[in-house]
DNA sequence: ATCCTCCCCTAC
DNA sequence: TAAGGTAGGGGAGGAT
């Protein structure tokens, strides 16, 4: 019964949300990161008000962490560089990733930084109530506002969303598209809150999100990419080009010394891979028709941000997402993801210029880099719209005498010359160390790990960058190694056994991190693409009253992923169910206007009796696992059906492409040219699946509670 | 041992 | 206001 009544746990099982030392990552570029630990400065004692008080700063703050470590060390505190459960009494943080956020258990007390500057103001230690972040928030967004202007570091001004600006942009949809359709009374006004009911009550409120999503644009535009790739193998014509391609470059190259110096490749199994990936892709594009903007610290947010025309001290409480930032706003500590509010509050990048989203433009200049480069090679794994490993090596000996910096060099030009775009591209022996070359030569540039120069540079890459090596599994490490501060591939590499990795860590990962932090990686380019699973999730804007509204939305969600795997041609056996539940102590409405805030989450499977992508079935099936959660209608904040256990439509032997073939053109909503391709009807087919009631579903003697899921008062 | 379910984590 | 999606690797721990 693991699982199962899970509603409490959530978060739970993550024991120690510890040393997560997400302000390391950030800081990555900062200089203030040093070592936050024993920094034994002697500060001087200016008074005793934290007597007994311990913090441990996570994120980004103002003042910046080491700046807290002094207060509290001249004010009688202690700083903790890494958080323990036992010793800390508060974190400090402004503005937690979401991704944190769910992770706080009850007891962990955020407290905005400004709880530290006031007491100091005052001199005497204040009580926290009212600078503690994420906790109960009664009710009414009024009070939420006052509770987070508090502990906003200089008193922001909240207005100033000043009056709606109509235009500016497309701000088309469902303003008016009132209509209501069909089933749903009426869907506008009501509701308590006159919150402009933009919800997943809301007939359009899928749609229009889906539209808005950049997450769901990353996600959908990856799958597009590797189908492309995949698509573009079994073509014959395109071989020609890539030969003519290459030819051409053969006529025109200017070789130079290190070209006819370059040997390597030995007959041996000698490779060569490339990373490549755009730089700050968004802002790129967006600017690419006005690249004099570009020394000007930018970022795509749905907010408009605020254009500062007056001077006045601009921006407000904005918990809008910066999808990407270019490299003069990371001068200043800002990164993709982080929400825009602490970032704008901060004197110095008052003026970042926040550009809205041109999914139509990622899409073009995404098609123009992969096409730029497809046009020398096959040899590609994509990973993203913005990014993708190619396995240079086949080229290289092709072009041969020629050195690959030389050639990536050319690459990049022709790729900033059609896409008026930069990248940056990384070499190296393995996948993982072109992908840290990468990172070392953003922006605009290149990196070569070569040869004997392997293990000083694996060294002394930080563990965060390795790919798959996140915050927790950094902390677990952490957890396990309480006299250093580990930060780098050497550390791992000095400190801890395989043995020690995997025990730490599990078998697979213990190795994996083993490896990695020697510079070892075994993988080879995937070239053939099988998608594992369909699926569509929605963790915003869900909030419900009564099951029948759920009801609806599932419908939705049902068409949506049905439609899905249609244009995938695949049908599942596997059906997942996963909710997200307001956790008992998270306020009713968080942070983040139409978030999901803190949640509890679970999950449940059915197996069923044939193949399907069937709308009806899902629909059905949905609803039947739904009812087995208890759970108060009202408290969801997310919902995802996934399907798994896929099997191609196709003959496999037979013609795929239907209309043409899927071309980059892929997901609805993304579609640039290309007239729809009338994605839906057609069910006819398919073999019967009946509503498989019984459903395989193996044993499980599922307590066959109460299933309802009654919206209670 | 190995499989299965229900997670968790990471990445873009 | 804000648009916190999704695929895939893998671990824990019970079932087989
Ligand atoms: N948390 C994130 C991370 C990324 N993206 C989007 C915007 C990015 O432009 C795009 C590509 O992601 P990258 O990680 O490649 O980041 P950038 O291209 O923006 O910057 P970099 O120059 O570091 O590659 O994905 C996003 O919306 N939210
Ligand atoms: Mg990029
Ligand atoms: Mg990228």
């Amino acid at each position: 019964m693991a699982g199962r009544a899970s509603a409490q746990r959530g978060d739970n099982g993550w024991g120690e949300w510890g040393g997560y030392m997400a302000a390391k990552k950030r800081k990555l570029e900062e200089q203030f990161d040093k070592d936050c630990m024993n920094n034994v400065q002697q500060h001087e004692r200016k008074s005793n008000i934290f007597h007994g008080i311990s913090i441990f700063v996570d994120g980004h703050t103002e003042p910046p962490a080491d700046e807290l470590k002094k207060l509290m060390i001249e004010h009688g505190g202690v700083y903790h560089a890494y958080y323990s459960k036992d010793k800390v009494t508060y974190f400090i943080s402004n503005n937690l990733p979401y991704a944190k956020i769910r992770k706080l258990k009850p007891n962990d007390k955020v407290v905005g930084s400004q709880w530290i500057i006031d007491c100091i103001k005052q001199n005497k230690l204040l009580p926290t109530h009212d600078y503690e972040m994420y906790k109960d928030i009664t009710k009414s967004r009024g009070q939420t506002e006052l509770n987070f202007k508090r502990i906003e570091p200089m008193k922001i001004i909240t207005s100033d969303f000043n009056v709606p600006n109509s235009d500016d942009e497309e701000n088309n949809s469902f303003e008016k598209t009132s209509s209501s359709s069909s089933e749903t009374e009426e869907i506008q006004a009501e509701d308590d809150d006159n919150l402009s009911a933009l919800n997943a009550k809301h007939p359009k409120f899928l749609e229009t999100f889906l539209k808005r999503s950049r997450l769901h644009y990353l996600s959908s535009a990856a799958v597009a990419k590797k189908v492309y790739v995949q698509d573009l193998r079994k073509k014959s014509e395109h071989r020609l080009l890539i030969e003519k391609q290459r030819e051409e470059l053969k006529n025109k190259l200017q070789r130079t010394e290190r070209d006819y110096l370059f040997k390597l490749n030995d007959e041996k199994k000698d490779k060569i891979y490339m990373h490549i990936d755009m730089d700050c892709f968004f802002v790129s594009v967006a600017t690419r028709n006005q690249p004099e903007l570009r020394d000007q610290p930018i970022a795509i947010t749905h907010s408009k941000g605020k254009k500062s025309t007056t001077s006045n001290e601009n921006q407000f409480y904005s918990r809008s997402e910066i999808s990407s930032c270019n490299y003069a706003a990371r001068q200043y500590g800002v990164r993709n993801g982080m929400y825009l509010a602490q970032e704008l509050c901060r004197n110095h990048n008052a003026k970042i210029l926040c550009l809205p989203y041109d999914y139509e433009g990622f899409h073009i200049v995404s098609d123009l880099f992969y096409n730029t480069v497809l046009s020398y090679t096959l040899d590609v794994e994509a990973v993203s719209c913005d990014e993708m490993y190619v396995d240079l090596t086949d080229l290289i000996l092709y072009l041969k005498p020629l050195h690959p910096l030389t050639f990536i060099s050319l690459l990049r030009e022709e790729i900033q010359l059609n896409t008026k775009c930069p990248c940056s591209a990384g070499l190296a022996s393995n996948m993982l160390l072109a992908r840290l070359a990468t990172r070392q030569a953003k922006p605009n540039g290149q990196f070569y790990v070569e040869k004997g120069y392997e293990q000083e540079f694996i060294s002394k890459q930080k563990i965060l960058d390795l790919p798959g090596i996140g915050l927790s599994l950094l902390d677990k490490l952490q957890q396990n190694c309480s006299h250093h501060t580990i930060e780098i591939c050497k550390q791992i590499q000095n400190l801890f056994s395989l043995e020690q990795l995997k025990t730490i860590l599990g078998k697979k990962q213990g190795q994996t991190i083993y490896d990695m932090s020697r510079g070892i990686d075994m993988r080879t380019l995937s070239k053939d693409y099988l998608p594992k699973s369909i699926s569509i999730d929605i963790n915003y804007g869900i909030r419900f009253q009564t099951f029948d509204e759920l009801t609806l939305f599932i419908k939705q969600l049902s068409l949506e992923l049905h439609k899905r795997l249609k244009q995938a041609k695949q049908k599942g056996k596997q059906l997942t169910v996963k909710i997200r539940v307001r956790s008992l102590n998270a306020p009713i409405e968080p942070e983040k206007f139409m978030g999901c805030g803190r949640t509890d989450d679970s999950s449940r499977l059915i197996n069923l009796h044939s193949y399907t992508d069937d709308v009806t079935t899902i629909e059905s099936e949905t609803i039947k696992l739904l009812k087995q959660f208890h759970f108060i209608v009202a408290d969801l904040r997310g919902v995802g059906i996934t399907i798994t256990q896929l099997q191609s439509t196709t003959k496999t032997t037979h013609g795929q492409d239907i209309n043409g073939t899927r071309t980059l053109f892929e997901c609805n909503q993304f579609r640039v040219s290309k007239p729809a391709i009338s994605i839906d009807n057609d069910d006819t087919n398919q073999n019967a699946d009946q509503p498989s009631e019984s459903s395989v579903t193996r044993k499980r003697p599922i307590q066959q509670e109460q299933t309802t899921t009654i919206a209670r008062k």
